[in-house]
This record gives structure tokens, C-alpha cells and sequence, in this order.
DNA sequence: ACGTGTTGGTTCGTTCATTGAACCTTGCGT
DNA sequence: ACGCAAGGTTCAATGAACGAACCAACACGT
């Protein structure tokens, strides 16, 4: 579709998927909305990608069933971009590729990924080798490493220092994280809005995404 | 690198990985590597890329120790692209690129995958389910599906619809697949030709590329 | 009523990468 | 000497990405 004639040629699921999201950008907008950056100038900010590009990629990545673009507010109309679960099932691709990465160009650890229910880290895929099953992606936890900047200078990676869950949705806002923010921790916008009418292929519970049980792993 | 700037910003073991990998064609011809195409024109006929982009991806791969440029017959001197340890560990990403793409985008099963040693298909992360296992690259056989076409016009997709294991080089010239083949089996380009001197990251013994014993896997 | 700020875009000229065709080189084989 | 094959390089045309500017809707303070 995006990437054009040549790759139809070829009959390969690789070729196939890299059509959907081997552009260049797609790949790090997915990442970005697995860790909980939801809105378009979160986006902007923390990729430092040109505009016109982020809104064709989130377009692309909309009607391929990637992410699905939601309100979450009326007064001003406010839309947000949430992965559905076909966005979700990315979550193994990126893994192995970040582990990739990071075995093979990394200096020093940038993240770590744990199980949050007993704080292993995950094995190389997703699975947590104590509790014997492949973590769901809401239930990783993601911490930074010692590798990672402390004081980065746009506000999404100064939220993303703060140890989260994945798909956990990020609030930029709170003002200074120096005790001084004024609000509620929970400003309105409900972690999980579920029950909304959705297409074929729309966003379910979270927990559904790659939530697999033991018995899928040779044991 | 390849990339440019604004990746480099990125403090992301999946950014400096998209960094290498991330430009069209590359991981396609990782994957044909993977199949075992080694040759210049292999990749350039199965692949349908020009020329020039080809080799400028191979170029970057071999620089960045993904390929290894390797000589195989001096007379007309020839030489090939083989994959290294570093190369061979894509394989996870790729596989579960694969695995999205035909989930979600599939109508056909292209390919199976299984382990050679038991014929057992693979498990979503490469891992045997009966041996309880991740199974060494080369020990995946790879063999065609309905979805395939039977009769491909170029000869490396025809060599490609042999079952075959993982990383086992393509042998493009038997002419003709109906039997007049008058060589030998072995054409006398030994399978795993080691013992070269090679440097930091060479190619080492493909069988060492990713396996893990069962007991990398929750039991 | 009026300016100001925030969010989420679109437009547009410049730059960079990809494409496809043509051409080149080395070393056969005859 | 001629033609051929493998593995490239060169080059003009096209397309995609970049980045700065502009735009629109709406909230808010005064």
C-alpha cells in the first residue's frame, strides 16, 4: 500500500507487514503508543518528526486497524490515538527488535521491562521465565535504566522516566514534577474508558492483547 | 546512520535498531539471506530492487556486521553475501513480523516452519513446542504453503519452493527442476566452510546463531 | 468584545532517497 | 576476437521527507 508496487510482487508475510508499517517513522509511532503516548503533539514532541509526516502515519496506521482514533473530550473536540489489538500484537516485534538493538549497538541498558505482578525482568520473549507464561502487555512494567537521560528536555520523556505500566496512558501535564502540581492525580481522564461501540477489529480490554497462558509455551 | 538525525535523538534500543534495519528493502533482504539467497543477482532477480539500491544495502549490512562479504570461487572471482551470528539473530524479529503479517493481513498460509528434527511447527517465538525448545536457526525447515505460487517466473523463487532449512545456500543453476540435473548434490561449496580468520563480530558456526536450551524458557 | 494560547492539523518550497535504464569492468568459454 | 555473465557504477526523473509557515476551532482571561 505505502511502500508500493514492488512489495506486492513479493508473497511473504514479512513483505506484507513491512508494507503496513516498514515506513519510515510507523514503526517508532507504534513503540510510542505502546508506551502510553496517546495524543498528536506528544507524538510530535517526543519524536521530533515533522508534522505533516506524523499525521499521515497516524492516518496510514488508522485505517490499517493500527491504532483507532478516539474523543476523549467534547468542549474542545480532543482526539486520541489508541492502539487496538492488532496494534498491540506488535508488541513482540518490537521487543525482539529492541533487544536486538540493544545486544548489538547498545552501550548500557536505556530500559527494563519487568513483570509487574512479580518484578522479573522479562525473558527475550515477553515471557516472565518465573511465572512461566508470556506476560500481557498491560502487565509489563517499564522502568529506565541507567543509560537513560535524567533530565531530557521535552515534557513526554520527563513523564516517561516515571516507572509505568505499557499502554498506560501518559499524562504530560502535571506542572513540574517538583510537588508543586496543584491537581488531583486524576485530572478526568479515566485510565481505561472501556465500553465504547467499536468496529470489527476495535480496541478491546487491554488485557486481551497478547495475554497468553502458560500452556502455549513448551513447559 | 542510514537514517539520519532525527533518529539519533532517540534514546531507544528499537530506534537504534530501525536506524540500521529500518530502510526499505533491508530487512527483505535479511529475510532472503535467511533463505539462504547469497548471490548478488539472486537477491536482485527474487527481490525486484535496483541495482543501485542493492547494493548500497548490502554495503551498509556488511559494514555494520550484519552480512559478511565472502570469497567462494577465485577463477572469475565471485563472492558472496552470508549472514553473520548478528544477522542470524534477526531472526526472532523477523519471524514475528511474519507471524503479524499473515494474522492480520494474511487470506493464505505462505510458508510453514518447522523443526527439522521432529516436524513440528514452530511456536509464535521460534521455539519447538514438543522438544521444549528454541530451535537453532539452522535446524528450521522451511517448506511452501497453499498459498504459494507453484510455478514463480524467476529461478530463485522456483529453488525456493524446495523444502530447505534455514541459512542452507540456494543453488539457482540446476537447470531445469525436472531431473536433467547432471552435478553432484554437493557442488563443492561445503555447507559451513569454517576455520577462516574473521574478525570481531564474524560469521561463526551457523548452528551457534540462536540456540538456547529448553532451559531458557519457563518450564 | 478581544487578544492569547493550545491543539491538531494543511500547504509549500527545498532537500534527500528511490527508481529504472544505460553503461562499465573483469574474467571466462569458444 | 567475440560474446556472455556477474557484479557493479552513473545519471536523469520521480517521489518522499523535511521544516517552516500558515490556518482553524475553541477555551480562557480581561
Amino acid at each position: 500500500m505505502a511502500l508500493g508496487k514492488d512489495y506486492v510482487t513479493q508473497e511473504c508475510s514479512i513483505a506484507r507487514a513491512l508494507e503496513i508499517v516498514g515506513e519510515r517513522w510507523t514503526l517508532l509511532v507504534v513503540r510510542d503508543a505502546l508506551y502510553g503516548v496517546r495524543r498528536y503533539n506528544d507524538f510530535l514532541v517526543h519524536l521530533g518528526i515533522p508534522r505533516a509526516v506524523l499525521a499521515a502515519r497516524l492516518q496510514t496506521l488508522t485505517a490499517e486497524g493500527i491504532l483507532e482514533k478516539r474523543r476523549y473530550q467534547e468542549s474542545p473536540p480532543r482526539d486520541e490515538y489508541v492502539l487496538t489489538d492488532r496494534g498491540i500484537a506488535l508488541w513482540p516485534t518490537l521487543r525482539s527488535l529492541g533487544l536486538w538493538g540493544r545486544e548489538h549497538f547498545g552501550e548500557s541498558r536505556l530500559r527494563w521491562f519487568r513483570h509487574a505482578a512479580c518484578g522479573t525482568e522479562l525473558g527475550p520473549y515477553g515471557e516472565c521465565p518465573v511465572c512461566a507464561l508470556v506476560v500481557p502487555v498491560p502487565d509489563v512494567e517499564m522502568t529506565p535504566g541507567p543509560g537513560l537521560d535524567r533530565d531530557p528536555a521535552d515534557p513526554v520523556s520527563r513523564a516517561l522516566l516515571a516507572p509505568r505500566r505499557l499502554l498506560e496512558p501518559l499524562d504530560t501535564d502535571p506542572r513540574k514534577p517538583d510537588g508543586t502540581d496543584p491537581r488531583k492525580p486524576d485530572d478526568g481522564r479515566p485510565r481505561e474508558p472501556e465500553g465504547a461501540g467499536r468496529g470489527p477489529d476495535g480496541v478491546a480490554d487491554a488485557a486481551s492483547g497478547s495475554g497468553r497462558s502458560a500452556g502455549d509455551l513448551p513447559v
